[in-house]
DNA sequence: ATGGTAGACCTTCTA
């Protein structure tokens, strides 16, 4: 089963190459993060014609989530639970049924910049929450992928330029322990299970030539479950999307799991 | 060098 998630940066704007991307890596299952569009106005035919059934929770302008898959989602969740006055579109969840269950997530972590404001509260606060769910989806012993653009920089190893990012929200030591706190419950980055290099960034801006000059951060990732991480098979960044006409500044990060469930799990 | 670009959209916010 091929996982896929990707920061589009508004669905409608670079609707025809997200379209091309997905015919040539036909994932299975795709997280798409900043559709930057509500539900009505999400392309859904064109997803469906590829064969996707497709779920989102869309917000105006800013921020949006979906889930698309080849197989049935059910037990569709819009929003991260834990605060109802939070009105920002950034988590979806669903069960994909297929033949081996797999429980997927699209996350859009809020960017917290700047420093000192309640930007960064709000970040340190949905990580909390996101802590606490994820603690919760554990408890039921099944196979999850979060996956979606996490807005933080685990190591200095996942930048390029760390002292670039000293005073950015992406690289506080706040940030970066909300991380660790959340890998830590019982999840594997699945670029550590991988054989990808050193250098292997999800993220370039779109300002300063940071493209050019190579100037990458990773903070795209596919966290697995204990059930996930054991049919591990692979995990491949497509930095060549980056490269496309109208590129979103995120490129897709693809993970492949086997079909079967461990054979551990079934004893 | 404190810039630069991109997207949605009402003049500015978010990233």
């Amino acid at each position: 089963m091929r996982i896929a998630t990707w920061n589009v940066n508004s669905v409608n704007a670079r609707l025809p190459t997200v379209l091309d991307w997905f015919s040539e890596a036909q994932p299975d299952v795709a997280c798409l993060q900043e559709i930057k569009c509500v539900d009505e106005k999400f392309p859904r035919e064109a997803f469906e014609d590829l064969g996707y059934n497709v779920e989102t929770h869309g917000q105006k302008t800013y921020n949006g989530v979906a889930l698309l898959s080849k197989f049935p989602l059910s037990d569709v969740r819009r929003g991260l639970p834990g605060d109802d006055s939070d009105d920002q579109a950034r988590y979806i969840e669903a069960l994909v049924e297929a033949p081996a269950p797999v429980r997927v997530a699209s996350i859009y972590l809020p960017n917290g910049n700047p420093l000192g404001t309640e930007k960064f509260d709000y970040k340190l606060a949905w990580f909390e929450r996101l802590r606490l769910h994820a603690s919760d989806l554990l408890t039921h012993e099944e196979a999850v992928a979060l996956c979606g653009d996490f807005n933080v920089i685990p190591t200095p190893e996942d930048a390029k330029n760390p002292e670039a990012w000293v005073t950015d929200a992406l690289f506080q030591p706040e940030s970066r322990e909300a991380f660790r706190a959340l890998k830590w419950l019982g999840f594997a980055d699945s670029h550590e299970l991988g054989d990808e290099p050193a250098g292997t960034w999800t993220f370039w801006d779109y300002q300063a030539g940071a493209w050019r000059r190579d100037h990458g951060i990773r903070i795209d990732f596919a966290l697995l479950s204990a059930l996930a991480a054991d049919r591990f098979r692979g995990i491949e960044t497509h930095r060549d999307a980056r490269d496309m006409e109208k590129p979103s500044d995120h490129v897709p990060v693809v993970v492949d799991l086997d079909p079967e469930p461990p054979a551990w799990s079934m004893r």
